[in-house]
Formats: structure tokens, C-alpha cells, sequence
DNA sequence: TTTGACTGGGATGTGTACATCACTGGTGAT
DNA sequence: ATCACCAGTGATGTACACATCCCAGTCAAA
């Protein structure tokens, strides 16, 4: 895993809360390079919304607010919608087998809550999605808005392991019976729905 | 304006076609300052979709393949279909009055087509609409988006000035009449149009 | 005691030299 | 004549020194 990644999943999974500074020098140091490259990997950061960068201060992991938060989910809602209307590709079968692979991680997954595992799952879940995305621009936003809103119901899935984890597996659920109908349409609006019921979460 | 805007606008006007290469030292001198503010914005434009670095050879500007441009169109269409649906902000008179000023220019400009006049109200136009989009997200990659694609609707503006120059003035007229009306669901709709006849034309 | 300016430390922003990579042109062997 | 290889040239990628900018802490004056 690149340092980009690196850096952005442990924004994501709250290593780095909203309001830390990260520090240029520091970071180099420990990825044994030297400040350039962190550079760059900042700038993209700051393209993703993660991190915004303060001339003389440093550069700091964002804290959207409320309002942009709801305005992302329900951008999110809105891009699930379209995955079904917008030239997806055909699901196969091998699709079919990973969603269980999943699904049964997450099931295994309910008698030990393991939040480093529930991330890793949901990663793996979006990239299979994406993958079933046919519009190039569409799938575009589709991993942006994700990135940028992943931190969101990270934090809430920390306060309430049990309901996450029993939600996840439902979700696979669904998700595999529309992957076995062949129903991209379907796959869309149940990822709609997961998001509508994270936002409802979040405004709560 | 800066020098990301600069590059970009170069960008979307043709001064640089798909396949330029852009090498950072040339852009250090042109500008008065050294590669690394040139290398930040380049990587901004590659974030952009418009260049792509290759190491060893230069900065590329780059030449989107048919398939991903219809996508782009597509995406824009539904961009447009929800600037109306997602908490639009209300459409007041000064926006009107603006609008009414670029169609004034617009049909001023028939008598003698000025391809960089075109170019700024038809961006001038984008800002407003903008404007109008209240969901942060929404406008993100409603910005996002013109600016990947600007440059094919532009290549066909060159190609048949009076067509375009005739469907800027038509298009401004329906935009206004939306505005006037404060039905910001019409204003959406009347952009979603103009995007399709532009794909209509980039398919033909 | 409070408020104001000032100064020092440390951060990002910038400039520049060097490392590494890719294409091109020439040269040699086949 | 043609092809393979190799060195040269010039590009981006990287490292590092310096410039500029913020903020915190201090000290003095009201």
C-alpha cells in the first residue's frame, strides 16, 4: 500500500480525527522520504477533502460540518440511484461468490466485533460495486463521495458495534440477492437505502 | 487570475490540443517562478482529468477517449436534472438581471462571432448556474465536470459558429425565462437539454 | 490586572541541485 | 539494407536549503 492510501485510510478510520496536524517533516521521517512526495500526497488529500493545508501551521485533517456531510449522503443516494440506469455491467458470477466471501466475514465477524475488519469489508464491498459501475464519470464520484464521507459512519459504527455489524450482514444479503438476479438496478437502490439509513443515523 | 486558471482555461480553449506537452521548466520561466508552484498545479490539473504526467517525458495534455466523453455528457445531464431537485437556492432578480447581460452579449455577438467571447459567457453562465445549486456536493461535481468536457463542445463551437452562436442566444433566452419564473427545477432542466443537443452533436 | 506589541520557534511555500527515467539518434554487426 | 543495442539528451521525480508566514509566549505599559 502506497502512501497515499496509507494516509488516507487512517484518516478514514479516525487514526487521524478531524482538527490533526500533520506535519510534513514527521511524516517524510517516517515514510523515509523526503518532504516532496508528502507533498503531493497532501495536495491529493487536500483534493479529496480530506485534509485542507494552512500556510504556516501545517496540514490539517478536516472537519466537515454537519450541513456538507448531509449534502454528500445525499449526493451518495442520488449516484446509487443511477449505478442500475447507467450502462452497469453485467453481474457474474465470480461477483456473486466474492459478495459471499463478505458475507460470511461479516457473520463471523458479529460474535467478535473487529472495527479494523468491518473497514476492510466495507472497502472491499465499494470496490466490487465500482466495479460493477459501467459509467466512467459515475464510478468517479462514486469512490470520491465514499472517501469523503467514509469517516462519518466510521465513527458512528465505533459507538454502536452490534447494530453495524447486523446491518452489514443484512446488507450483504441484500446485495448478494440482487448480484444473483442479475438485477444492477436492484444493487443500486440497496445501496441506496444503506446510505439513506446512515444519514438517518447521522442526524439523529 | 492565477496560474492554475490560466493553464486550465489554455487547456479548454485548444491553445493547448489533446497531446501537448507541457514541460514544467518552460512554464517555471513563462510564469517567473520555479517548478515546484508549476508542479502543485499541474498535479491540481491532473486531478482534474485534463493532463497526465509521464515520468521522463512531460506533462500530457491529455485526449479523452469518445466513450468516456459520452459518459462525462451523460453524467452532466443528470447533474443537471438535480440541480432543481436538491435544495436549490431561490432565484432572485440581480440573478436575472446577470443573465439578461450575457444574452445581450451573446446576441451582440452574432453579427461577428468572437470565439473567446463565447468561451467567457458561456463560463460566465456556468458560475451562475452554479450559484444556484445549493448542495455543496452537487456543485463540486457540477464544476467538475464542465471543465473535463469543456473542451469538446468548445473544438465543435469552432467548427460551426453560427449553429452554437444561435443556440447560446435560444439557450439564455429559456434560461432566463426560468429564472424569471424562479423555477429553479426549469433552470435544471433547461441545462440538462443543452447538454444532451451538445452530446447529440458529439455523437453525430 | 489587562492589554498591547514584539520576538522566537516551527510550520508550509519556494527555489534549486541532483537522481532517475524515457525517447531518439547513431553505430555496429548481421 | 536492416535490426539491435547503446549512449546522449532532456524530461519528471526527489532531496534539501532558504524564504515567508502563524501562533504562542513574554514583557512592558496603561
Amino acid at each position: 500500500m502506497n502512501i497515499f492510501e496509507t494516509l488516507r485510510d487512517r484518516i478514514c478510520l479516525l487514526d487521524y480525527p478531524p482538527g490533526t496536524v500533520l506535519r510534513e517533516a514527521e511524516l517524510a521521517d517516517e515514510f523515509g522520504v523526503s518532504r516532496t512526495p508528502i507533498r503531493a500526497v497532501l495536495q491529493q488529500l487536500a483534493h479529496g477533502g480530506l485534509v485542507a493545508a494552512k500556510d504556516g501551521v501545517g496540514t490539517i485533517v478536516t472537519d466537515l460540518p454537519r450541513d456538507e456531510i448531509r449534502d454528500i449522503y445525499l449526493m451518495r443516494m442520488k449516484t446509487a440511484e443511477l449505478i442500475g440506469a447507467m450502462d452497469p455491467r453485467p453481474l457474474n458470477p465470480a461477483l456473486g461468490l466474492a459478495i459471499a466471501g463478505l458475507r460470511a466475514q461479516a457473520a463471523d465477524m458479529q460474535d467478535q466485533f473487529d472495527i479494523h475488519a468491518y473497514w476492510r469489508i466495507n472497502h472491499e464491498l465499494h470496490l466490487l460495486i465500482g466495479g460493477v459501475i459501467g459509467n466512467t464519470a459515475l464510478r468517479e464520484i462514486w469512490d470520491h463521495f465514499y472517501f469523503k464521507s467514509a469517516r462519518h459512519w466510521y465513527q458512528h459504527a465505533r459507538n454502536s458495534a452490534e447494530n453495524v455489524s447486523k446491518a452489514l450482514v443484512a446488507e450483504l444479503d441484500e446485495v448478494l440477492r440482487a448480484v444473483n438476479e442479475g438485477d444492477a438496478m436492484a444493487l443500486g437502490y440497496v445501496q441506496r437505502n444503506s446510505i439513506a439509513y446512515g444519514l438517518a443515523r447521522l442526524i439523529a
